[in-house]
DNA sequence: TACTAAACGAGAGCAGTGCTCTCATTTGTC
DNA sequence: GACAAATGAGAGCACTGCTCTCGTTTAGTA
């Protein structure tokens, strides 16, 4: 038989590669249409063809499957809002603003089940890993971002005493260089968006709110007039 | 053996709700200590002292005692909500709406999984039955309330077009009697409230929020100074 | 090139789940 | 007292996550 050349790692390492691709894509799509709740290793493992059993060769368990969603959803809503921030010109805040608070709740409504499973409620019991922040952070760090930089171009310093203290995470992230007021500010807006959109997608806004997406475009409106 | 005289509707029928109210008990607490996924009908019965297949002449499926758990969730929550409204004075508008709004807080922080339950990730497929809504209102009610009373307390009538088609559901819930910038800012406090909550409970604060109480304490001053 | 250890897949099995069906028994009512 | 409805038990179905064992395949090394 003809000798392929083998590929870099070996094709063991390849082929573990592509099935645990085909596993986490398998999942992703169990989730899409059931929802994190039907995801079964039993059921890929039919799909894929192979023993039940053996699925656990790439993941020890279903929470580690779900961590591996988690992160792909983190990132994806991540790269989504910032390729919406990078459309606006850099000192065009407001633009930004908007930007990203509509791409956020846009990305929801694309990716309802993927945005249940990382702002529904968490699975308990489940400790989030470490290498769930780093694409956890992402695009609360985007708006956040712009919320400071508006507020405070030059980032003065003039903290209140007791907001410091609840903020103090975020100080010390920020090496204090922005104003606390400020930071409130950011976390403030976050929240906002963030129960906005969670409202609407977890079904609480039946029979209130006919038009949700006016209604989100209003009060990004409202809140971009008295933030920034 | 002496002759009870027989209860209102017969002894069945109150042995019935009794047993009825205990499972109901039983899964509760499993909700309290080990969250809603961790409910089992089968742990349920072996408790109660009764075959698995006996549970289901008292709940017809699982989805039907999460229903009731969820109704009383929404109520213990309403209840709570009302209960700190009513122990200011009527024109007390801020005071009502701080204590609202913190009441919303400590009944989240020490109920944790029932607010998971009823504002969380909804289980994919479960349809709301008709008989959630009005528990499920209680409380946002109470909260939009104090806002549309305090900003018209003659209650003017002054729509704006767009915003009015998007809160038509409202709208027509108070009949037209209420301006529509008035409802949208009730929902907005209603979204952030519930936002801050939900991003503290579910654990999106850590390593950022230090103090989350003194934050969530200074971020509704900071909306009643603006809304009210 | 031969050997060894790791990686792999299959199969059986355990303990648990929601739910259904049948069958005997208890209870309330006419 | 007769009859029908309500009730509980038990067996069973189809499913789940996960573990253990046992051959087989692969990769690195002496």
């Amino acid at each position: 038989m003809a000798d392929d050349q083998k590929p870099a790692g070996g094709v063991r390492a390849r082929v573990r590669a592509e099935l645990t691709a085909e596993i986490k894509a398998l999942a992703t799509k169990q989730l899409e249409t059931e929802g994190a709740s039907a995801i079964s290793l039993r059921a890929i493992a039919r799909e894929v063809g192979m023993a039940s059993s053996a699925i656990y060769r790439y993941f020890a368990s279903r929470d580690e499957l779900l961590t591996a969603l988690i992160i792909d959803a983190f990132n994806d809503l991540g790269e989504a809002v910032e390729a919406r921030d990078a459309a606006v010109r850099r000192e065009d805040y407001r633009g930004r603003f908007t930007a990203i608070a509509t791409g956020i709740r846009s990305w929801a409504i694309a990716n309802p089940h993927q945005y249940a499973l990382i702002y529904g409620s968490p699975v308990p019991g489940y400790k989030a890993p470490e290498d769930t922040i780093d694409p956890a952070i992402r695009a609360p760090v985007a708006l956040m971002s712009v919320v400071v930089e508006a507020k405070s171009p030059g980032g003065a310093q003039r903290s209140r005493s007791q907001l410091a203290a609840s903020l103090q995470g975020l100080a010390d992230f920020t090496g204090n260089s922005v104003p606390v007021g400020d930071l409130a500010a950011a976390v403030e807006a976050w929240g906002e968006i963030f129960g906005l959109v969670s409202l609407e997608l977890f079904g609480h806004f039946v029979n209130a709110i006919d038009n949700p997406e006016h209604f989100f475009g209003h009060v990004v409106d409202a809140m971009a007039d008295r933030i920034l």
